[in-house]
DNA sequence: GTGAAAGCGCTAACAA
DNA sequence: TTGTTAGCGCTTTCAC
């Protein structure tokens, strides 16, 4: 007897007095075994506490159903709540899920490709590391035909599925609701430019203010790394303008809030003096005081989406959806924007 | 030639005239390779786009370089930081991480475990359900020698590694510290207490009490799923308690932060008519005014243990640490507590 | 409907 | 220091 304890085919053969192939086929009801040998054959593999050996399996079929994903950084609740509709999916669908973190670096990034590749994972969800700018580290999997999806950050690249939003008309929207209230030296905080989500809505922002036939005044946009502490450093640089700005549309809630606190700590009335609307819709946007006007980004539809588009290409090859897939964001307005019809 | 663009050892060693154990040496710093060898192993092999195939590696080992992760859910900011903890340290190892959630219910626990249990996880990392009461679920991988390492909501187990905080203590000095500022009657609103974390909270919160020669009163504790909405309600029932308490102790700030923007729109001064007092610290607790006190959980430093201690089990078998693993957790005053020494 | 046998790619004991 | 060889467990073609 071997030392080791796993419960292999063979074995439920010797016990069954069948071969090995029978059990193989038994186990997985194929149609040229008879219905009783396949009901003996998955009783005795139950009972005697068989698994099936992945890899051996994996080795011969030469895929491993797992899918990889790659995102900048896992600590939002953002990307949280993405990664759990595709948790969601994926299960479903008989797939698991290998998650790594490019941190905002491309390096970084290539390396979890690279290890991700290594792995021979059957499909790739990738939103891009901020300064990802190309997408030649995916050529090798393409070339290999793994499929890949991007999801929210996403970059040219015909062979791949992306999964975003509308991030301009988004930007445009904000920027106009503001304008709507009144507001006419707005303040833009963006991410970085070469990313897709922020630049365009900062072309949306831009945009907005064309229409409005309000000038352009690049010392109003302010680029960081969007988190907290960009929140606070802005602050300091809006309260140095002059004459002050009377709002601000920034690229993501976490600033927004921060620069809410921060604002309110100076005895600036929000959205009295300064208006401010953030991005995501991110639980804290209800819960700040004045609540958070934002943008609604359907984060658990994305996932979701992203999923599912992968593994219909990863299953059937052929099943054409439109490319890009956009989907609904909304304009969320609530108390930090709302200068007109004010108690 | 094949039909397949797999490049295999067998082709590198091909290529070269040495064979294939020389190459799957080389290509691993195998002392016994001349270091020459090794290398022009190595160029080749990049060269011919060679890569491991981890499933014939893995068929051989009998292992497979995955932890899997089993979480209640993953969109909190806690979660995903823990997660990102782990991260971190099983990539630098050269372990991937699968991972799912149990959304709260044991039936789906099981099914987790089950599936990455058929995934041939090396080790598991694992944050119990709210109604997992018992651990007999992983006594099929506890019998096949794959270890478990349950982090935040534990159980008895006496072959698993536990890390967590003081559960008892955080509470104990929580409701301490409400009483210091002259709180009496003090809410405390819990999670399900069939849970570690949430009874040792309330523990904590009752000796606090008796200490100080408070009566416990049953009145004043609510059970719910701490989630904002659970705040909400919360406040409803406060606010009809009569004598109406003077402050509330809750087991995780998504609920304490929802209980203060409720109070304030009731026009109740916080903390001058209720202190609040959350847990978790996480970032919004900085950004709600006023700023709410809390108790900090090292979330990435649980992740980035729990997974240490995983690895660190599975390389080398006997390495004694502690057992649980006791982290330290530090109450975070702030201004929804201090009533005393306010201007 | 069932069985025999080869082979997926890698590793390691053993031999040289 | 390098090579030979067997085998990890499963699937599938081909034969019966």
């Amino acid at each position: 007897m071997k030392n080791n304890n796993e419960v292999t085919i063979y074995d439920v053969a010797r016990a069954l007095g069948l071969s090995p192939s029978t059990v193989s086929r038994g186990l997985k009801d194929n149609p040229h075994i008879h219905e009783d040998t396949a009901r003996r054959i998955k009783d005795a593999a139950r009972e005697m506490g068989y698994q099936r050996n992945k890899f051996a399996s994996n080795l011969r079929l030469k895929h491993t159903n797992t899918i990889g994903v790659v995102v900048p950084k896992l600590n939002s609740y953002f990307m949280a709540t993405v990664i759990s509709g595709m948790e969601k999916v994926t299960n479903q669908n008989g797939y698991g899920l290998i998650i790594s973190q490019s941190l905002e670096s491309v390096e970084h990034e290539i390396s979890c490709v690279s290890t991700l590749f290594n792995s021979r994972v059957d499909g790739l969800l990738v939103s891009l590391a901020a300064d990802s700018v190309n997408t030649e580290h995916f050529d090798l999997l393409l070339k290999k035909n793994i499929p890949v999806v991007f999801f929210d950050r996403v970059s040219e690249c015909n062979e791949c599925i992306s999964v975003l939003i509308d991030n301009f008309m988004a930007g445009y929207e904000a920027t106009s609701h503001l304008i709507d209230e009144g507001c006419t030296r707005i303040v833009h905080l963006a991410g970085n430019l070469s990313c897709n989500v922020y630049s365009e809505r900062f072309r949306g922002y831009k945009k907005a203010l064309a229409d409005n036939q309000i000038e352009f005044d690049k010392k109003l946009v302010i680029i960081s790394d969007l988190n907290a502490d960009s929140g606070t450093a802005a602050v300091k640089k809006i309260l140095k303008m002059n004459p002050r700005p009377d709002a601000v549309f920034t690229s993501n809630d976490t600033t927004a809030v921060a620069i809410i606190a921060n604002l309110m700590k100076q005895g600036i009335d929000v959205p009295g003096e300064i208006a401010v609307v953030g991005f995501n819709n991110e639980p804290v946007s209800q819960v700040v005081l004045p609540n958070l006007t934002t943008v609604d980004y359907p984060a658990l539809e994305i996932g979701e989406i992203a999923a599912t588009s992968l593994i219909n290409k990863l299953k059937n090859a052929k099943l054409y959806t439109s490319n890009p897939i956009v989907l609904k964001h909304k304009l969320i307005i609530r108390d930090s924007s709302r200068k007109n019809g004010r108690k």
